[in-house]
DNA sequence: CAAACTCGCTACATTGGTGTTGCAACTCAG
DNA sequence: CTGAGTTGCAACACCAATGTAGCGAGTTTG
């Protein structure tokens, strides 16, 4: 009978030993990618993708549904943290949109996932929290005149949600730094394709 | 030994009886509509949704792969109709990109099939058809400066699908008119949030 | 170093989805 | 109306994915 204290996912008891820790990542990141390409992806695949054993997954993770929990709430908080960083209540609104758009093109996690969880309870909340906070950057931007003050900031939300997954799937091909990504996500946002 | 004459998924031998028709497409339809909300979905759930029994989708389709492979080629055939009626090669550029917003958006079916079939082979062609038709629109509206004459065709037309996206979306919620959400994408599309 | 822990591996039980077959009842086309 | 074709249903075989367990070897921690 292992510990198995990893099924808590992420509320651990007691720490975890450093090579734990690491396996952990590991799969949690190979999970991460694999299943943004294929979301009926083999726990196989994915044991294979992060160099490690099938069960040694089960170990870490008591069951398939127990990992995507843990996979959306290691999502939500590296999110969360890139919004901290850019500052979205207190920068200037286009330097924040412009931060956070960096931000979110680095943490090249797809959104494909984001599909998954709104059945979820557990995570309804910071989900509401993370939108929340978008909509009052968007709602600066309006209030400063850099966007239309009558914009509909939930289809603006939307929007530049989608902006972002567009860019992150031209990343993949063209190589372009999360930086210029972030200039064009912004360009379009606000200007649209007219230009400035 | 039934002459299981729909594994050819469309291109019939011989014409199907009517209600063998029917069936057919409620299939087809039903699959969109499930495998659209879970790509995982089992033939069991798409029956259900469809009225039909499990077997008859067996019978109609030789696996769950020709399913898949009808799908693509159905929802392909139905975006090159709705293409052809915007008339984007002669029609004034701006009307055919609403037009053509409209149309899609009536197409209910969702895009993320899109994401499983550019691994086919038959398909890349059709596709390919469609990127170009699409492309030489925007190229359009580039000549007749509603957009930027300098502005990257390839980024534009993928912004223009994912605004769709959002607007079919937005439909479900609010219930507005392809002809409304029509206007609302081409209008982000062009001007931004910012507006006119 | 030594105890505690973790990992890979093998083997196994279970389950759920897939695909097949045959038959009786029904529906369509000519 | 009649024959060909289609459907629902029940029963079945099959397989791949999930999940469990134990052991020996390797790693971490104190």
């Amino acid at each position: 009978m292992q510990p198995c204290v990893a099924a808590y996912h992420g509320r651990v008891t007691r720490p975890l030993r450093a090579d734990s820790e690491r396996t952990m990542r590991a799969i949690l990141d190979a999970a991460n990618q694999v299943l943004a390409e294929n979301p009926a992806a083999t726990l196989q695949q994915i044991a294979d993708a992060a160099g490690v054993a099938r069960t040694t997954v089960h170990r870490r993770f008591a069951s398939r549904e127990a990992l995507m929990e843990a996979l959306v709430l290691d999502m939500l908080a590296q999110l969360e943290a890139v919004i901290d960083d850019s500052r979205p209540e207190t920068a200037p609104p286009l330097v924040a949109l412009h931060e956070l758009s960096a931000g979110y093109i680095t943490v090249k996690g797809r959104w494909r996932l984001t599909d998954v969880h709104p059945t979820e309870f557990e995570h309804g909340e910071a989900i509401e929290r993370i939108k929340a906070r978008n909509r009052a950057l968007f709602q600066r931007l309006a209030d400063t005149g850099t966007i239309a003050p009558d914009t509909d900031l939930e289809w603006a939300v939307r929007v530049f949600f989608a902006l972002l997954h567009e860019a992150i799937e031209r990343r993949a091909v063209t190589g372009n730094s999360p930086d210029t990504l972030a200039a064009l996500v912004t360009s379009t946002l606000v200007g649209g394709l007219r230009g400035v």
